[in-house]
RNA sequence: GCAGCUGUAGCUCAGUUGGUUAGAGCGCUGGUUUGUGGAACCAGAUGUCGGUGGUUCAAAUCCACCCAGCUGUACCA
């Protein structure tokens, strides 16, 4: 019998990543940064606890035959707890919980984990970190406007130009108008045609049609099925998504698919109030776009998306589709769901990791690595004058450290190259006995590295070293 | 979920029509240098060939099933 020893896999399980620290001093800039411009527009921070019951995120699921579909659930004393997939239905929740204590309208943000029990793909995971700001209990559409304003000024502390991204916007009540006009009342054909609209960036305006058609085979020869319309239902559609710029002032050629259609009208009028408040904020990155859809379930009037318009490359440098990068929109009924109080609100949400992933690759965030000073260890017996030197340095607030492993000099040299260190100090006999330190600096000796021509400039460090005493260590460092 | 592709050392990959002891580069360890990273040279370690079963005298190679990853698609509240 041969024992197979257990070997535990080192692999994460499928969508989910280790974060390391360029990303993660990233995110702390940026969340300081969005913490500074709620600050200044008046939302209150909020934070929620990871897990809520399943029967209170899982109302608003679009395949309510499956409550738990899409999420991460387990059965606690007989009740099932799922871990949030977004920071909307628990802030719903809470808003129906502490109702008549909270200031309305109710103004939060929140930053927060999410999870999802979905396929992960390129850029997606199934852990991500999400920023929402919400508007709880007001109809009033200068709150829709504002949320706009905001996520492009966050977008902006991100040092992204005014050229590199655009807020689109369009109103459900378009699309809801647009079904009631062609008749299209099978609820699952509805959300067909909807997911058609929203994939007309992904898979083009012939793409949408044969969606809306029989179906559509995609690369890999799969075939998708489609909403199966007449014919002229969906030319109306392909008519009406040929609206895609609405920039230019005016609304007459989908009030002219509205005919008198009052749903229509009711959102192109929605979206003029909104231009005007956009007006008087002075904000302009954006574009009015009909076929945005936006998810499924719960908005109920106007909808956003933040879209990056440069394109990001995955790590073995092909361009990846990276989509929008935050949205929201209007959600009239969701916390009714709760306690059946008419309260209108509206909201956005960011995914930051997408974010930071993006604006590291374009260069937008320039974030200090600070590496400590490295003191060399020549031999234990010398560790009361390395203490010093270490004492010395963090007393002044450089950051510094005593070699912490148990390797030779060479090793440690390649331990300092390792972690960047920008100094090396080395003191042993010759150094302790004359009361002074060695210092190395690496960056210097890299450079020299280039011009070498023989080992005997290699073993030469004299041009990247110097030889001080103790008291003129911080001069030589500063 | 569906479809296509891929799975060989820590990483990136080669491995012919099945044939002896499965290779390369990078990285790692040691040495040339008993106190010096980054150059160069020398030496060395490291593999359930994704898993299980089958065909065969013989399987990394062929077959079946399973698993994992990637890409597309579906879903994404």
């Amino acid at each position: 019998m041969n024992k197979k020893i257990f070997k535990p896999s080192s692999e994460l399980p499928a969508g989910f990543i280790d974060r390391q620290e360029e990303e993660l001093l990233a995110r702390d800039l940026l969340i300081s940064n969005i913490k500074k411009v709620m600050a200044k527009y008046g939302f209150q921070y909020l934070e929620t606890p990871s897990f809520e019951f399943t029967d209170s995120i899982g109302k608003f699921l679009p395949d309510k035959d499956r409550p738990s579909e899409g999420v991460f659930s387990f059965e606690d004393d007989k009740k099932w707890l799922s871990l949030r997939y977004d920071l909307t239905a628990p802030l719903a929740r809470y808003a129906a919980k502490n109702f008549n204590n909270l200031p309305r309208p109710f103004k939060r943000y929140q930053l927060g984990t999410v999870w999802r029990n979905e396929k992960p793909g390129p850029g997606r995971f199934r852990e991500f970190l999400q920023f929402d700001a919400d508007y709880i209990g007001t109809s009033n559409l200068f709150a829709d406007a504002e949320l706009c304003c905001l996520i492009s000024e966050i977008l902006s502390s991100c040092g992204l130009t005014k050229k590199e991204f655009i807020i689109k916007i369009s109103n459900r009540k378009l699309t809801k108008g647009l079904l009631e006009k062609l008749k299209i009342k099978d609820e699952d054909k509805q959300s067909i045609v909807l997911r058609a609209i929203d994939k007309l960036d992904r898979v083009g305006l012939e793409g949408v049609q044969y969606l809306l058609g029989k179906g559509r085979k995609d690369k890999s020869g799969d075939f998708t099925k489609g909403a199966e319309l007449d014919e002229t239902q969906i030319k109306e559609i392909i008519n009406f998504l040929s609206i895609k710029d609405l920039s230019d002032n005016n609304f007459e050629r989908i009030e002219k698919i509205a005919e008198d259609n009052q749903t229509i009208l009711d959102g192109v009028n929605e979206l003029i109030s909104i231009k005007k408040y956009f007006s008087l904020l002075k904000f302009d990155n954006f574009i009015f776009d009909p076929t945005v859809v936006r998810g499924l379930e719960y908005y109920t009037g106007p909808i956003f998306e933040a879209n990056l318009t440069f394109s990001v490359k995955n790590n073995k440098g092909e361009e990846i589709e990276f989509g929008s990068i935050g949205g929201g929109g209007r959600y009239d009924d969701l916390v009714k769901r709760f306690n059946n109080q008419d309260c209108p609100s509206t909201g956005i949400s960011v995914g930051l990791d997408r974010l930071i992933y993006a604006i590291i690759q374009k260069n937008k965030i320039k974030v200090e690595k600070k590496t400590p000073i490295l003191i060399c260890v020549f031999d234990e017996k010398y560790m009361d004058y390395y203490v010093k030197i270490l004492n010395l340095l963090r007393t002044k607030n450089i950051s510094a450290e005593i070699y912490s492993g148990s390797a030779n000099i060479k090793s440690q040299l390649k331990y300092a190259d390792k972690r960047g260190c920008n100094y090396v100090i080395l003191c042993g006999d010759d150094e302790v006995s004359k009361n002074s330190v060695a210092i190395k600096n690496l960056e210097i000796g890299k450079q020299m590295s280039d011009s070498l021509k023989d080992r005997n400039d290699w073993k030469d460090s004299s041009g990247s070293q110097k030889t001080v005493t103790l008291d003129k260590l911080l001069d030589e460092i500063i």
